[in-house]
DNA sequence: CTGAAAGCGCTTACAG
DNA sequence: CTGAAAGCGCTTACAG
């Protein structure tokens, strides 16, 4: 068999005129016909639709964009694509958008001013709705301004511009579920383990941790700052037990690897977890907490609530409603595993 | 002070009939003048120049789009968005997009056939000029037909369709690279653990395995397969090791968390890793595989590189570059940690 | 009830 | 060397 000679031709979309046309009726008629405006007679505007639907025809967005001045598209901003943190927020962004039919750029902008500059200006130019900028802790900045840009910005688990509006978790919040929770089950001596004190929630979540300890009539100890690692927690364990008399019975952590060092590390010792040591992790990484043994108590942020809530405020600013600007703090919730114990009754 | 009553007027973007009014011209010297086109004194093309730059002008991509027929902008379609595979593959093709000033739409479309056909209709009717699909495993489809876009469309680290292009890894060359490295350190008694049968990998990483060994003249020890977890990298030990007289000197693991369970449960029956048995895994997940005490040897896919190749593919596509059909396997890397051990020599 | 006209913001032949 | 005209694909007053 002789091949065609003659190339494929590129398919090109149908448009309104040729559905006009095959209808018999003006390109004006027909997209009203299509949109449900205007007035003609039942007849036509079926006839119109019968013949759009059989040529497959679907309008084209950047027409529609032009002339309605609203593309239907946001722009995401992350400095953290390979994140932890930033993925459930960006798709719990997603899902409230998509539900709404709106499209999101993802532009992931790493810490670099002139990649992010170039992606600010590359969504104004195609016309983005608004902005909604992620990162990967709430004590920095992208780097970035996003002030005073003509349409709306969001801010989510990222440090906000002064006078914008921001969702970030309540980490003082999600500290407290942890360590009240340790109180009722009736643990005396409270450690907290957590990351290094250039971050902001450290010292936050520190604070709460004392603040909960005061108001129960309960010790407090220095809470011990490393990094974010199980080797970390390693070396905490040794500093909390090691000729020691007072050792602790219970360890608050900053997230769910320093938690899992502590585990495997009381395990090496030969402690108990629950029994003679509980263990709350923070962050609540599925795969790790799952993991550890036994299994992990961790404090969760919500952050695919947060993003959804995020998503939500946007879709409501491009259209035109007011919010109050300022940081709203969502609130954690606690995810209770096997690692704390159980109540001394229970 | 006295506020300004009335509400700050919503800014909208100069246009190109400002510029040129402002600078005198009809707007098409100043199209032209602004895209380098066109023949006009040195002075006019300044003057125009110098106006649009005053004036902080940026042309509308929608008005551009919609004249070019073609959008700069791709879409992106994944089941993966909280996964890890999928992320790092993501990474590489934005990398690639972004460097020739494309943008791209995320669309999650989980297992959720309708959502997939939704997202791909909003990407058609926003005029994308190219899809790329990925995934979290290369023996699954995403659940929407691909096929007969009009657009170019890119399979990367996804089941594609017949006839289209693929990006994948090579999961056979991975294992041969793993077990080899064994091999060459001296082991003799390699065993390999990994996921369950209903991954293609599986099997293709297990004859790889089988594949060496015989090359070799060295022991098969029958692949141990079971989940992708580090449960089941404990549960493994005890099967390789209770009760057995020839116990292996070296474990190759279907992925990291299964390597790391293997590294845990030797280490609790006193076993030294690498002295006593060396264990590489799968994927180099890097945050697990260095808080593996010790840290962990393991396959890399590559899966930047990956995203990268297939954004480069579809951008050359999109240019109206011929492309082959099929399937292109990349290859993985091996990254050496501890856990493996030195050469005998070494 | 239906269509011609104007227009969204831009670009590209085509005149002059 | 510069501008008027036509057009990308659509929508929305405005006539008739």
């Amino acid at each position: 068999m002789v091949s065609d000679a003659s190339p494929a031709p590129a398919k090109q979309p149908v448009t309104l005129r040729e559905v006009a046309s095959l209808a018999g009726v003006s390109v004006a008629t027909a997209s009203k016909a299509l949109n449900g405006q205007g007035r003609m007679t039942a007849e036509t505007r079926e006839r119109i639709r019968e013949t759009a639907q059989r040529l497959g025809f679907r309008p084209n967005s950047l027409a529609q964009s032009l002339l309605r001045r609203r593309s239907f598209t946001v722009g995401l901003l992350t400095n953290d694509t390979y994140g932890r943190f930033s993925l459930p927020v960006m798709s719990g962004i997603s899902d409230a958008l998509v539900d709404a039919g709106v499209s999101v750029f993802l532009c992931n902008v790493e810490d670099d001013p002139r990649l992010a500059q170039l992606h600010v200006e590359a969504m104004l130019d195609k016309r983005v709705d608004g902005i909604i900028a992620t990162g990967k802790r709430i004590d920095r900045h992208l780097p970035v301004d996003l002030a005073n840009l003509r349409i709306p910005v969001i801010y989510a688990f990222t440090q906000p511009d002064p006078g914008a509006i921001a969702f970030v978790s309540d980490d003082s919040g999600g500290a407290r579920l942890a360590v009240e929770h340790f109180c009722r089950l009736g643990r005396k001596r409270i450690a907290h383990v957590t990351g290094p004190a250039s971050f902001a929630v450290v010292h936050e979540r520190a604070q709460a941790y004392r603040d909960v300890l005061t108001e129960k009539g309960l010790p407090v100890m220095e809470p011990l700052l490393g990094s974010w690692s199980e080797a970390w927690g390693h070396e905490a364990v040794k500093k909390l037990f090691d000729g020691k008399v007072e050792k602790p019975d219970a360890v608050f952590c900053g997230n769910d690897q320093i938690a899992r060092g502590v585990i495997d590390a009381l395990r090496e010792r030969g402690l108990d977890v629950p029994d003679d040591v509980g263990v709350i992790g923070f962050d609540n990484w599925q795969i790790v907490a799952e993991a550890t043994r036994p299994p992990l108590t961790s404090v969760d942020m919500n952050l695919a609530a947060l993003g959804r809530e995020a998503g939500l405020t946007l879709l409501s600013l491009v259209g035109g409603e007011p919010a109050e600007p300022g940081i709203r703090k969502l609130p954690c919730r606690l995810v209770v595993r096997q690692s704390c114990g159980r109540p001394p009754d229970g």
